[in-house]
DNA sequence: TTGACGATTAGCT
DNA sequence: GCTAATCGTCAAC
């Protein structure tokens, strides 16, 4: 019985290979929740406890405890007061590796989507972390799924042909922390060309009250 | 128990 | 360009 709304989900060993190989391969994917899909256009990578800009350096805590287990669950997070961010466990279990999801495109479910969040232009409903968690309606119930499990809510798919734009690297975004300008750990990764990803901002410190 | 801060965004000047 | 909003997390006391 295969609906149309299957798609084939990557296996776990696409997740369990070094954070640095999943993460540029993550672009051009396809993230569904439910009937909105968005196509993955910026991403970043965090390699777990060897990496200050991550969660995961200062070892497993009950937030990020996700983490340090099995390659392919989702690690959805707070932040600001406001705001919900989803990355993807990446690498062999224990090494806290992940993907953080930056920006896409919503490319089914336009009608949800625009409901979903009325007033915001198609181009701007996945562009940026927190807005794509929006969008795909992540939070902390998805904190944590397995999204390799077959009866998951929550599918990653390969694109149905494999896009032609060039990957382009960079800082990543609002990383700081020792070697800090984030120069050091050019690990934010895009496809060139895409509307949807987010503008740049230089890593700098926000003001101190 | 407390306090400082953050992988951001929207809205105003 | 600049700042407020807003609260979970973690380290220190």
């Amino acid at each position: 019985m295969t609906r149309l709304t299957d798609a084939v989900r990557l296996p776990r060993d696409f997740f369990e290979r070094p954070v640095l190989d999943v993460a540029p391969d993550l672009l051009g994917c396809v993230v569904r929740h439910g009937d909105v899909a968005v196509r993955l256009t910026e991403v970043e990578a965090y390699a777990g406890t060897r990496d200050p800009g991550s969660h995961a350096f200062r070892g497993p805590t009950p937030r990020t405890q996700v983490m340090f287990g099995e390659a392919g669950h989702l690690y959805v997070y707070f932040t600001y007061g406001m705001h919900w961010c989803a990355n993807l466990v990446c690498g062999p279990e224990g090494e806290a590796s992940a993907v953080l999801l930056r920006a896409g495109e919503v490319v089914a479910g336009e009608t949800v989507v625009a409901e979903r969040r009325p007033g915001v232009v198609a181009r701007d409903r996945a562009r940026g972390p927190a807005r794509l968690t929006r969008t795909l309606a992540l939070d902390r119930a998805q904190d944590g799924l397995d999204v390799c499990a077959p009866d998951s809510p929550v599918v990653v798919s390969a694109p149905s042909e494999p896009h032609e734009a060039t990957v382009r690297t960079g800082p990543r975004v609002g990383v700081s922390g020792p070697g800090g300008d984030g120069t050091a750990y050019p690990w934010r990764f895009w496809l060139e060309g895409e509307p949807t990803v987010s503008p740049y901002r230089p890593g700098v410190p926000r003001r101190r009250r």
